[in-house]
DNA sequence: CGGTTCATGTCGCAC
DNA sequence: GTGCGACGTGAACCG
């Protein structure tokens, strides 16, 4: 399951082994990318980490950052040999978006069966939700939700309800400090509920986040829209 | 630089040695991972690859998808050798968001010098923008590019300037089909724009893009602005 | 399949 | 460092 310094053509047949075999494939070398589709990138010649998996997805690893330097996800994907040397393609059939992967040399090949298996994440915006349904306050004093994901012409809402005196509100959590676009997205929803219900009905809105930025304040408050911080 | 099924204490040597020399190290074996932080997660031992960058980035890929399946960037990363098995530590020191994987075998392990070297993506924003500049057509009939990037109280303008009959024009560029959000981000500058400017001139909003959706052509025309197709 | 939104988003850039 | 917006964003969810 293992190639140390293959020659192309051993390099090449062992990707196509385990591509077949459904394996995923960790290879090491010198390598050169180019990307063509809806935009365009080329890499030079460098010492890179490239990942196939049997999904067809694949990855071209640097020296840093969480995300590759060139990846492809989709398309068909071929190990072949070019001018004596392994090249990777990876797209489409008929090639909107194309990786190309060309290999100097390979240093180092390997193949396993990766396993599927997840996880889930908590500490999401499905927790935040579900905090706010169980203790209602949270949100503000006296607030009573009646839905979560209120359909309007703007979108889905997070959590409707009505506030102590009755008005609508419409909720928008973020888990995470927020920015503009959070206020934004409340106030399209506010505006589309005033619109879609009685014309007096007084509709409010509430941004629930542990912070948000000072123009985000701003926003908020020339939109007449109310923060509650949270967590 | 590869070691085959290393008993862990080796497999850890391994991975020590290999982030001194400012290697990144290539590891596939079996391995649950716990991540704990602003959120949390965890995952059932599995057959995986764990890619150690020299910047101490850690991606843990599965069997499908272009995102690791838990990652850390960021904070310092250790290898241990804990009840007889390799286990990797990341995160920052005093630990708000730490990873730990901890293996029950290594199949595999290789470690490489890296290149940092990147390339440039063309097809992006900027590319559009100068576009506009050279061609003002592509946005409208008689329109003038004046400034980039122009500064508003609601962030910078892409692209700011007049058409033909002298009125104010706040442009938003978008490369792919725009979405609610380009709609109310050239809302936030245009109103911010009609604030700032003297109460009698004229401001309007042009939406560039190669399409967009048919809920943001309401958004657009509920607050009177325009969209323009471009590529 | 398209539309919309979330994300441990990540990343780069300006202040 | 924070704030802000783009990203070949990716991925899930829903009609």
């Amino acid at each position: 399951m293992t190639l140390a310094d293959p020659d192309p053509e051993s390099a090449a047949a062992f990707v196509a082994d385990a591509r077949s075999d459904d394996l995923a494939v960790s290879l090491v070398g010198v390598c050169a990318t180019t990307f063509e589709g809806c935009a365009e990138r080329a890499l030079p010649a460098g010492v890179r980490h490239v990942l196939c998996k049997p999904d067809d997805t694949v990855l071209v690893h640097g020296a840093s950052g969480r995300d590759p330097v060139a990846w492809s996800s989709g398309g068909d994907v071929t190990a072949n040999v070019v001018d004596d040397a392994l090249e990777l393609h990876c797209g489409v059939g008929d090639g909107a978006d194309t990786l190309t992967v060309s290999f100097e040399s390979v240093q180092h090949a390997a193949a396993f069966a990766p396993t599927n298996e997840a996880g889930d994440v908590s500490g999401t915006e499905v927790d935040l939700k579900e905090r706010v349904l169980s203790n209602p306050d949270l949100v503000e004093d006296g607030f009573r939700a009646l839905a979560t994901e209120r359909e309007t012409p703007a979108g889905p809402v997070d959590v409707y309800g009505r506030d102590a005196d009755g008005a609508v509100v419409a909720v928008e959590l973020k888990t995470r400090r927020a920015g503009p676009s959070a206020a934004s997205q409340l106030e399209r929803y506010v505006t589309a509920l005033r619109r879609d219900l009685h014309a007096d009905a007084e509709v409010r809105g509430i941004l629930v986040a542990p912070e948000i930025t000072e123009k985000t304040r701003r926003l908020l408050a020339e939109s007449g829209l109310d923060f509650s911080p949270v967590e």
